[in-house]
DNA sequence: CTGAAAGCGCTTACAG
DNA sequence: CTGAAAGCGCTTACAG
């Protein structure tokens, strides 16, 4: 390896070695004034010959900003984290703000029990903003922005609580899958949720019926099956459904997990995926590619929101007076074999 | 709610409204000094009031430290959190950081393109300390340590690099393991294990081969099987020794992953487990769990395992000339329908 | 028991 | 183009 030179951790030594000013080194450094090129590159030079980069906590004090961004989650991070597609997000949105120069801090809040109580190293002006992954109450969203801190929203929404959120497009998904099965020949489309709140399950309903509509489907025929709040609820639901004269032929989950569990309780009913009953999935979740058959679902780009989340909040800090920032991305539809006509 | 009083974010105001200087706030705040109990009161009944506390930046430049400490993931952290257990690890040392007033900061390090080279923020003195979660490849660990900042490995470890380190006693767990079996009645026991490079593996091995050497076991029967990278070689590599003379009743596989996969091949083979042979795992992963029959396996405290680790960082930020620190977290086994004794 | 002052490492007007 | 000085919010000897 090269020999590594003595370690400096001031710009006071940095100023000593090229001879000039601190105000010089930190300007050169910060890209700020007139500095001829050549004090510049010998300063550029020496910074990086010792692997100098300015102390931030010296920085941080005289700026006001900690180029930190705190990271919550909900119930918890082991929670969360079961889904490993909250990690990848978590990955993404990291090494995006770790390419601006901030950091993320893990917020050890524990939400169960503080809800809407900031975290400390909030009290103590850590973090310049709180990313909230994932769905969280409203009154804990709500309390954290009393707080004063920027609060942005990753792949969560809640209607009436003004902070910067990124999603992924669930109303246009639902149409595109809508679409698809109308041009395979279904008429009998259901949508299934569970009951309780959740706004993403809310759009995705939302872009159904709009596609419903659209394609001037039956009504009566094309609904929200929403009265379950678990699987075996939920396929009791479906199958008084089944036996009616308006028995569904295609059915769009709310999300990977309720399709392979329905899927398999239809199986072990005797019904044929798809021949009988077709099935679209959404997350692109493991479970969706373990079931046989596998499920046709809808991915979403986890890279992109963690790169557009990450714009969202820098750009929060960076100007405060951004007017609300949303939005939602395109999502990708995955055709697999759990999706065929209709029978005849 | 209550009305929130308005927020203050500095001593001086605090000084002011408490009528003292701010050194007396300061000494309060940080317990030093003699302060009288009524100004002390006072001061400490305004913080409250206010939900001060002091501030970071202005209290960590003076104070040379950061109450801040890196968290770093090999390969990365989406790879890691695929094992639940991991983010369960993470949780814990949150919670007891967190009660001690520090921090974790995600390393946004891709340690897979650059090696040895610390992350950002530790050049910037963002952290005081880095904690390495899981296995990491030597010259990671050694090239974080070179440059200066103490270095913890959680549930890792590597020979001949002296940072400080807690894991888990594989080596007991493994003397555990086969004084059961021996109880049972079993003499022909192998271990199982990836050949390539691994520390806890080797810790494992060593445990088994002392519980052999003390019920003075035969050697030559009871081997320690790693000529396998993968399930496929591992399980031609143990068909071989079940069609010799020396066949195994019961196997100890390095984990879960592994016990389970092999249940499978023998079942698949025609083996009864556990009638026919005795499967044991390890690290109690859903793997065990969800296996038919259910695999015994070996629990690990993953709360001690954070809160030592906990422990362990603070008290090397707190007092650098700690000599270096090392502990084994006692295991348990669970006893499940893997096991039983062998075939007569 | 309390407070004035120095200084941690920076950035930023400002003067020259 | 360059530098001297102020000040961000704290803590810590030190004086009284």
């Amino acid at each position: 390896m090269t020999n590594t030179p003595t370690k400096i951790n001031s710009i006071k030594e940095i100023a000593k070695i090229a001879n000039c000013s601190i105000a010089t080194v930190s300007n050169t450094l910060n890209n700020k004034g007139r500095i001829s090129k050549e004090v510049r590159d010998n300063i550029l030079a020496i910074c990086k010959k010792h692997g100098y980069l300015p102390n931030s906590a010296g920085r941080n004090l005289r700026r006001r900003r900690n180029e930190t961004v705190g990271l919550m989650f909900y119930p918890s991070s082991a929670a969360i984290f079961r889904n490993v597609f909250y990690a990848e997000i978590m990955e993404a949105l990291e090494i995006e703000m770790d390419a601006h120069g901030y950091d993320l801090l893990l917020s050890g809040h524990n939400s169960e029990y503080n809800s809407n109580q900031p975290p400390r190293f909030l009290l103590q002006g850590k973090a310049d903003a709180i990313i909230m992954l994932g769905r969280f109450p409203r009154e804990h969203i709500q309390g954290i922005k009393d707080f004063g801190t920027p609060v942005m929203q990753l792949d969560g929404y809640r209607k009436k609580i003004e902070v910067d959120y990124v999603t992924t497009d669930g109303f246009a998904a639902n149409e595109q899958i809508v679409d698809h099965l109308v041009r395979l020949g279904h008429r009998n489309i259901i949508f299934m949720a569970y009951a309780h709140e959740d706004t993403n399950a809310s759009q995705r309903e939302k872009g159904f019926f709009s596609a419903i509509e659209k394609h001037q489907l039956s009504k009566k025929s094309c609904i929200s099956l929403r009265d379950f709040d678990n699987t075996n609820e939920a396929y009791q639901s479906l199958k008084r459904l089944l036996n009616s004269k308006r028995a569904p032929t295609a059915i769009i989950a709310v999300n990977d997990t309720l399709a392979a569990e329905i899927q398999q309780a239809l199986q072990a009913d005797g019904f044929s995926i798809p021949a009988d009953i077709s099935i679209f999935g959404f997350n692109d979740d493991t479970d969706s590619r373990q079931a046989n058959p596998q499920i046709s679902t809808v991915r979403i780009n986890k890279q992109l929101l963690g790169k557009v989340g990450a714009a969202m909040v820098i750009k929060r800090i960076e100007k405060p007076s951004t007017p609300l920032q949303s939005f939602s991305l395109p999502v990708d539809l995955i055709h697999r074999e759990s999706v065929a006509k209709p029978p005849r």
